[in-house]
RNA sequence: GGUCCCAUCGUCUAGAGGCCAAGGAUGCGACCCUCUCAAGGUCGAGACACGGGUUCGAAUCCCGUUGGGACCA
């Protein structure tokens, strides 16, 4: 009954979507109407009846039920499992009966189980891009469903994992604003959440597995492996683990340790199939005659990944896998061990594409800033970074709406909208989408944001005096259309605090010609009543159109002598916010420098 | 090499067999506005990887090729 109701709401919902997508195009088509017909007037009331004419024709759409909302629901779900098993998966799809044999599948059972998500970054320095937008989704996710973040530490690589390294990704999500329920610091149900303070855990998950045959010890050494895979490739074999020491005898284990061989745990694939059911992906197909044995306890006793994961996942009660596509490929191998443990838990997947360089290599330095904290410090907004991020892999459906508070994103995510090719990470776009955030700030939010800026150019010094404050305060609305980043605030508001000293081009404008023009600007200023914004400005711009020069022309050395730069915030108000005395203080100095000049 | 994933403007995307001579964003170019620079407005150039099929009709479905990527490592 309620799935019924719930059916119904879904395809209602696509059909408001398909609207939408439909009257946009149909603007559209207006639009190279219009501008087919030679010049037509765009002012408002044709821009309404334009509209009116969207609604129109979006509703007789409808109306004459020319599309078949089951059809394309049918459609969808094909297209989301991928184009080559689409015949495949219409005859497997959903209620399919498991077929015999053993058959691994990870269909979820429909529950209401709250959603549980996780995020499980390896603590190696600041938090990379990729990472970032992988704990983005599944934060987003579980705020979206009122489920819980959990963080989860894969530190178990000891010589990596430092305390230090560790605090700056955690830092690095709190700056992001991706704040967790459940982690290493606040707790929860599931502690430790550390795995190298879990180490015992998997060392008896390790020993069960053994004990239930299902792992196996393994004596080849690295050397040897490597050695063996090279061999086996160059005969034109698959290079995976060759099973040597699956069914060693006692003896030849007996000989092993002797020669004082410490062995490795390695999983004993058997027969059958996998498939994985991804919301990206659709179904992936795996059979296991193509996956090797695979090491799941080190010789030295430490768990691989994939005992980790999958032991700390089913543990802690992960409803949705959401993590990077390298992984899909290790998918079956984890379900295998899960399996193997005895668990039913069927967590359902969505494996995110990677992000790229600009030539579709995989991510690297060589292509800029890899890391969030790089571009914090360069003035990156985290609601830019995070909305970013988002944008990189996942689509509204709209194809329009592209910017997104946070909370407008978490209202709209859907792992449906994700999308499924790799995206080339864009730093230009990121500062187009950061530059528009700025923009949208409110004064004071702007104020305190480049405050640690300004303070870093040693600009402003804290404690700032609150008439510095008020400065910014009032300069915020001039300098937020100015900037694409915080960095830029320090540089374009210096002249503000300090007396410029001209640069190249603005010296280039002060000569001895000019000066006099300075001289009857300084005269003005002095006398200019009330010191306002409007009898500043109405004075210079009558004195600029009598000086039978440009205005541009009369008003740009003024700008030199006020902010030192051809390249400043609106004049007039920089004039206002400078005050009275310090403005005809610059104007007069300027006139000096210009008669000194040449 | 095997398995898996992916393929629309430079980049991110919309696209559910006919509303597509492919839409939006970003970047690029031009113009307008203008006290500079921005912002804003208008306009422009710019893509369905290739080859077969299916169909009256394919960016869309199927097969293959090519290219990129992941895992095995």
């Amino acid at each position: 009954m309620d799935a019924r109701e719930r059916l119904r709401l879904v395809l209602s919902a696509r059909a408001v979507d398909r609207n939408r997508r439909r009257a946009a195009r149909v603007a559209a088509a207006r639009t190279c109407e219009r501008r087919g017909s030679p010049r037509r007037e765009h002012e408002g009331d044709g821009v309404r009846s334009g509209a009116a004419g969207v609604l129109r024709v979006a509703r007789d759409d409808v109306a004459a039920g020319r599309r078949d909302l089951h059809g394309h629901a049918r459609r969808r779900w094909c297209r989301r499992t991928g184009r080559r098993r689409r015949g495949r998966d219409r005859r497997h799809r959903r209620s399919a009966e498991p077929r015999p044999g053993s058959r691994v599948d990870s269909a979820p059972v429909t529950t209401e189980q709250p959603v549980r998500v996780r995020f499980e970054p390896a603590p190696s320095g600041s938090l990379h891009v990729g990472n970032a937008m992988t704990a983005t989704f599944n934060w987003l996710y579980a705020r979206k469903h009122n489920g819980s973040f959990v963080l989860r530490i894969a530190d178990t690589d000891a010589s990596r994992a430092t305390e230090e390294a560790m605090r700056s990704v955690l830092e690095d999500l709190r700056w992001l604003g991706l704040l967790w329920d459940e982690g290493p610091d606040v707790g929860g149900p599931h502690e430790p959440y550390r795995q190298s303070e879990r180490l015992e855990l998997y060392q008896k998950a390790a020993d069960r597995l053994l004990e239930q045959g299902n792992l196996y010890k393994c004596y080849c050494t690295p050397e040897e492996l490597e050695e063996r895979r090279k061999a086996a490739m160059a005969a034109g074999r698959p290079p995976g683990y060759d099973g040597r020491c699956r069914n060693l005898t006692d003896e030849e284990r007996a000989a092993f340790e002797a020669e004082g061989r410490k062995p490795a745990l390695r999983f004993k694939v058997e027969p059958g199939e996998t498939v994985v059911h991804d919301h990206v992906h659709g179904k992936v197909h795996w059979v296991h005659s193509q996956i090797a044995d695979f090491v799941v306890m080190r010789s030295d006793r430490t768990p691989t990944y994939l005992l980790t994961v999958t032991y700390d996942d089913e543990a802690m009660g992960i409803t949705h896998i959401i993590r990077g596509e390298d992984i899909l490929a290790s998918t079956p191998r984890q379900l295998m061990i899960a399996r193997a443990l005895g668990s039913t838990w069927t967590p359902e997947y969505a494996h995110l594409p990677l992000i790229v360089g600009s030539d579709r290599a995989p991510l690297s330095k060589r292509h800029g800033h890899t890391s969030v904290a790089a571009y914090r410090d360069e003035g990156y907004l985290p609601e830019a970074l995070v909305n970013y991020l988002v944008l990189l892999n996942w689509s509204i459906g709209d194809g329009l709406t592209e910017r997104f508070t946070i909370p407008e994103l978490i209202h709209a995510f859907d792992l449906k909208g994700v999308t499924r090719n790799p995206s080339a990470f864009d730093v230009q776009k990121l500062t187009a989408l950061n530059a528009e955030k700025i923009r949208e700030l409110d004064p004071d939010e702007f104020v305190e944001r480049i405050r640690p800026f300004m303070v870093r150019a040693e600009v402003l010094h804290e404690p700032i005096p609150d008439e510095e404050i008020g400065v910014l305060r009032h300069m915020a609305p001039h300098v937020q259309t100015r900037m694409t980043k915080l960095t830029e605030a320090p540089e374009q508001l210096r002249f503000l605090f300090y007396e410029p000293v001209p640069d190249e081009k603005a010296a280039a404008l002060l000569t001895p010609e000019r000066a006099a023009l300075l001289d009857e600007v300084e005269k003005i200023l002095a006398s200019a009543e009330p010191w306002n914004l409007e009898a500043i400005h109405d004075a210079l711009m009558a004195w600029a159109d009598q000086t039978g020069l440009k205005r541009k022309d009369a008003l740009q050395p003024v700008r030199a002598a006020i902010a030192g730069s051809l390249i400043s915030p609106p004049l007039f108000e920089s004039i206002e916010v400078l005050g009275r005395e310090r403005s005809v203080q610059r104007l007069r100095n300027a006139a000096g420098f210009a008669r000194h000049e040449n």
